[in-house]
DNA sequence: TGTCCGATTGGT
DNA sequence: CCAATCGGACAG
């Protein structure tokens, strides 16, 4: 079995190293995975988007307290699912959510689960994947370092210049933390979910790094 | 208990 | 562009 992931860092490291590492899923006999590349940072209390902001600590979103590792699965819409990875220490409050995998073991069940979709379609979004993964509310709180049924494996570490950054989707517009550049995706890459994604490199928003601590 | 709404998606 | 669909957050 491949090497599994270090997830004890900050949300937007986490952010940017999940970025070409695979996503793993055990279902009864199947082994479905893909390739993640298109994440989102939410860093914490201080971020005002994040399900966290200002302390906010309830029964949906206690799993974002448990420490670096984690799942954190959620209801949207009354009918899709979004799956996030905890990161830093315990009650940082702190998550990436995966918003799109390349599809590369299980393609024929992903395909079964989804119906009739383009390829490229299959896990493009945050909720199209974990439809296609089998993901729901019951793997939320799974400690992700020791699960048999849902893990990443190592890929190769992408160059920073295969990565570009942008506003996090479905935030609206105001606010400094709606525009914050914490989306971040593969260059060039046809899974990434939506358009509009900005050319902005990863080592440029190192200067807008600080306006967010 | 009542009201409002969403880190989305798929079909007009 | 808009409806689907419902659990959870929050006000009262």
């Amino acid at each position: 079995m491949s090497r599994r992931l270090r997830y004890n860092l900050d949300a937007l490291d986490l952010a940017r190293s999940l970025l070409g590492q695979y996503l793993v899923r055990k279902q009864g006999r199947h082994r479905l995975s893909g390739r993640i590349v298109e994440v989102e940072a939410y860093l914490g209390p201080h971020d005002l988007a994040s399900h966290t902001a200002m302390g906010r600590r309830t029964p949906r979103n206690e799993s974002m307290y448990l420490g670096a590792g984690h799942a954190y699965v959620y209801l949207i819409y009354g009918m899709h699912h979004c799956f996030n990875i905890t990161a830093g220490r315990p009650d940082t409050g702190a998550a990436v959510l995966v918003r799109a995998i390349e599809p590369v073991e299980g393609v024929e069940v992903m395909r079964q689960v989804r119906g009739e979709v383009r390829h490229r379609d299959l896990c493009r979004g945050p909720g199209r994947l974990s439809k296609a993964l089998g993901i729901s509310r019951d793997l939320d709180g799974d400690d992700l370092r020791h699960s048999q049924d849902l893990w990443v494996e190592r890929g190769d570490r992408l160059p920073d210049e295969r990565v570009i950054c942008g506003p996090r989707v479905g935030l609206g517009q105001a606010g400094k933390w709606a525009e914050a550049p914490l989306r971040l995706a593969i260059r060039d890459c046809l899974f990434v979910s939506a358009p509009g994604m900005p050319q902005i490199g990863f080592n440029d928003i190192r200067t807008h790094e600080f306006a967010l601590k």
